[in-house]
DNA sequence: CGTATCGAAGCATAAATTATTGACCGTCGA
DNA sequence: TCGACGGTCAATAATTTATGCTTCGATACG
């Protein structure tokens, strides 16, 4: 991924210092090939280290790594804002500004993808399977969230995976009241920061529940409680946008893990298949 | 000028050392990256000092300055892909599995793009805007296709355009009966067959309003009423795949008439704005 | 409240990488 | 033959990067 996208997507969770290299770089990301850690700490009023520091809690080898990368992707232009500023000129409405949205989806797509282990989306999958034989699964979310829990749900139905689900935290409070080891439930929520969410996770998880969370990659009290964290990045500057974006990287999210858990087990798979024959076939005639 | 260039120009003046050098790095452009100077000259059995001077003959500020600049060549070129790919070869199968899928969201995307004029978003959008101004928006759609419509009516609430959202036909039958002229009905109906649904449209024509259809792209009845109808293509072999690009294109067709409407209109887009600031402060504290 | 804990940031310094110097050596032309 | 010259290298200086340690402030906890 382009070095660039990736310190945009990890910003937000960043400490004050952090932010104004990364920002720096963003904004001027040319003037790295002339600069040693030393200028660029300079250039900021911080220390060397704290340079040095950041780009290895990037994940690169250190900051001839990361200037080699930002290298790269100069050359190859797609630092994403280039081509997002083009769009904001642009007020009609035309492929080229449909084809810019789907871009930045992809790019948030990526960022999503790269900040949710593997393992995670494995783990989500199998626990909601086993909670769909064996338990209950719950699911909530409140306002824009819920409609993402509402679409799932209706996805895990068809697997024949039913889903108690509830679009007010009270009602849902009273329903969790009758969960058990090994039931799942499943939190929607962008900020993760609602009380009674983060009490109904909490009092779900004492009840011996697997509490799953859908939020914002920043750091919140939801997230933070929870056995398993998926995590969505998505940032845009047009505030109309980016909840545009967000919706899009979740979708996508779940549905790798609607799809896990289609292609996860044969004896599931059968019974999806079948399913949605009979779905067919109520619709049809 | 790229600096793979300028070293295969210069080659026939050199010493044999320098020939070495220059050979290698052509013909390895990729491996610099992790190659100090000091690697460089033992992988070659020369001396570190002679590949400095070699870099700074050519006229390179130093040996990272080369190493920069073949960086960028190789990323402009994008000849250096094969150790791209082994970089992220790690999660190999989740990786592609999840991008696959990405893939062919794009693929449908595409394809929805092109079935739909550009005039007749343009004119969706505007129908949007004026019936939500002057007069009444209606939305509808059954099951699976409830989800789009909430989520669109969702957006369309915080532009300032209340929408009147039923999900079950007769209801709708009885809200529309208060339409009028200029008011618009969106339709949500992935197959376009559904009797109800149907008559409901004629009705609403009947009364003068503007119908609004979002349907796959095959002929279907519905569609064939409409004022104008959006279409949605997607197809996928696996019965569980299809239903998620139907979705993916269908939202991203919503998407850009959302970002429409959003920078169409200047009044429009300060008034968006502010109920975004107002929900922000909702939400937050 | 006081205190323990954690992380962020800087300073000092070690480690590494890079650049330069000067010595050596072979070649070539006078 | 000898001196000039270019090329190479080892040694080392200079620079750049990485790391260990300390301090400080925020936060959680008793």
């Amino acid at each position: 991924m382009s070095p660039l996208v990736k310190i945009r997507s990890e910003r937000d969770q960043m400490s004050a210092v952090e932010r104004r290299i990364a920002d720096f770089i963003l904004e001027n990301a040319q003037l790295l090939r002339d600069y040693s850690s030393q200028q660029l700490a300079n250039a900021l009023g911080i220390s060397q280290s704290s340079v040095v520091k950041f780009t290895q809690k990037l994940g690169f080898k250190g900051y001839p790594d990361l200037k080699y990368s930002v290298g790269e992707a100069i050359a190859r232009a797609d630092n994403g804002d280039a081509t997002h500023v083009a769009t904001q000129a642009k007020a009609a409405f035309d492929e080229s500004a449909s084809g810019n949205l789907w871009r930045r989806k992809a790019e948030s797509e990526e960022e999503t993808r790269l900040i949710n282990a593997p393992e995670t989306l494995q783990a989500v999958a199998e626990a909601i399977a086993t909670a769909g034989t064996k338990g209950k699964v719950f699911m909530i979310g409140l306002g824009d969230d819920d409609i993402y829990a509402r679409s799932f749900a209706l996805r895990l139905s068809l697997l024949g995976v039913p889903s108690i689900h509830n679009f007010d935290a009270p009602r849902m409070a009273a329903s969790v009241s009758a969960a058990g080891a090994g039931d799942v439930l499943l939190v929607f929520s962008e900020h993760g920061n609602h009380p009674a969410l983060c009490k109904i996770g909490r009092f779900f998880r004492e009840r011996r529940g697997r509490l799953i969370t859908v939020t914002r990659h920043t750091s919140n009290p939801l997230r933070a409680i929870a056995d398993l964290a998926l995590l969505v990045s998505a940032h845009d500057d047009r505030p109309y946008i980016q909840p545009v974006l967000y919706q899009s990287a979740l979708q996508h999210l779940l549905d790798g893990v609607y799809v896990q858990l289609c292609e996860g087990d044969e004896q599931r798979h059968v019974q999806l298949l079948s399913n949605l024959e009979r779905v067919q076939q109520m619709l049809e005639p």
